[in-house]
DNA sequence: CGACGTGGGTTCAATGAACGAACTGACCGT
DNA sequence: ACGGTCAGTTCGTTCATTGAACCCACGTCG
């Protein structure tokens, strides 16, 4: 989408932001390295998405300013992927379509998102009810909700399992 | 991508919604829709948007409840498509992309949202900062904004030059 | 030393979706 | 009877996605 044929006519910054995130897996990549997914092969089991396409998401995602590449260690040469504050700037729409879809969809809660500070749930925007103001993204903490599988097969999943707070690296299976 | 392949692993209410408004030119449709955009040939030219493209979209979102199909005149026979509830409710979503959309890639707003009551801009998640309160759909009004182009070619974006409250059905070009 | 494992990719053939142009069909006005 | 509008469907071409296989640099185990 981003390549080749884009939304021409129009001159509406939601067909930017569409041409940009609005392909085929990349908002859940920015989902995935807000909850504090980094690397490749993360990604990877995670989202069962194809090979090719994680790369070439996380290419376009980092030329665009909202991943940044990262080399967290020399050798072997090995890269992370966090999320810049341009994709940060992401949470409330990605709060608010998650919201949406459980709202009109689902019924059970996956996971629950906390005021760190308060331990209040988050409203529909990320903002605190108790404390009145929008929550800063690294001040929010996640944890599973009523809906979620409490032994899923892969260690992606399992980590996230644990509360944590948004943008913190996941934590290595401690079986 | 609703049909065929989804996103089989993600127990996600991202990934749900995504997997009924993720496909390209969805969103945009929801979009226009909520503009007041009701008839396919309305459709049609302001998106710029595949025949084949709006006639299967517009058949999906009428299957998951987001537009509902009405019959506004019996010979011809000629339906028109309306966001219902459901998507109405994809609004603070939309709002929150294009504003990320404006405020990272773009400069100028195209369009202005105001609370009709009291005439103040809206924030980031579709509320009135001077009420206080968040802004039903029905009493949002939109208006060109300064990046808006003042001639457009099409009759659907002169439509739109027009401030009108959302949701009402577009005035037809009167000149 | 050599075999195997791991992380992070690239390549490739097959499939599916999107594109745009052409066609259909019901109706209206003249 | 003729042309025009609206709302599609059909169809051949192009483009994107998929899944499997392959690659390579390194680290580790025996």
């Amino acid at each position: 989408m981003a390549l080749g044929k884009d939304y021409a006519t129009q001159e509406c910054s939601i067909a930017r932001a569409l041409e940009i995130v609005g392909e085929r897996w990349t908002l859940l990549v920015i989902r995935d390295a807000l909850y504090g997914v980094r690397r490749y092969n993360d990604f990877l089991v995670h989202l069962g998405i194809p090979r090719a396409v994680l790369a070439a998401r996380l290419q376009a995602l980092t030329a665009e300013g909202i991943l940044e590449k990262r080399r967290y260690q020399q050798s072997p040469p090995r890269d992370e992927y966090v999320p810049t504050e341009r994709g940060i700037a992401l949470w409330p729409t990605l709060r608010s379509l998650g919201r949406w879809g459980r709202e009109q969809f689902d019924q059970e809660q996956v996971r629950v998102f906390r005021h760190a500070a308060c331990g209040t749930e988050l409203g529909s925007y990320g903002e605190c009810p108790a404390c009145g103001t929008i929550v800063p993204v690294p001040d929010v903490v996640m944890e599973p909700g009523p809906g979620a599988d409490p032994d899923p097969a892969d260690p992606v999943s399992r980590a996230l399992l644990r509360p944590k707070r948004l943008l913190t690296p996941l934590e290595p299976d401690p079986v």
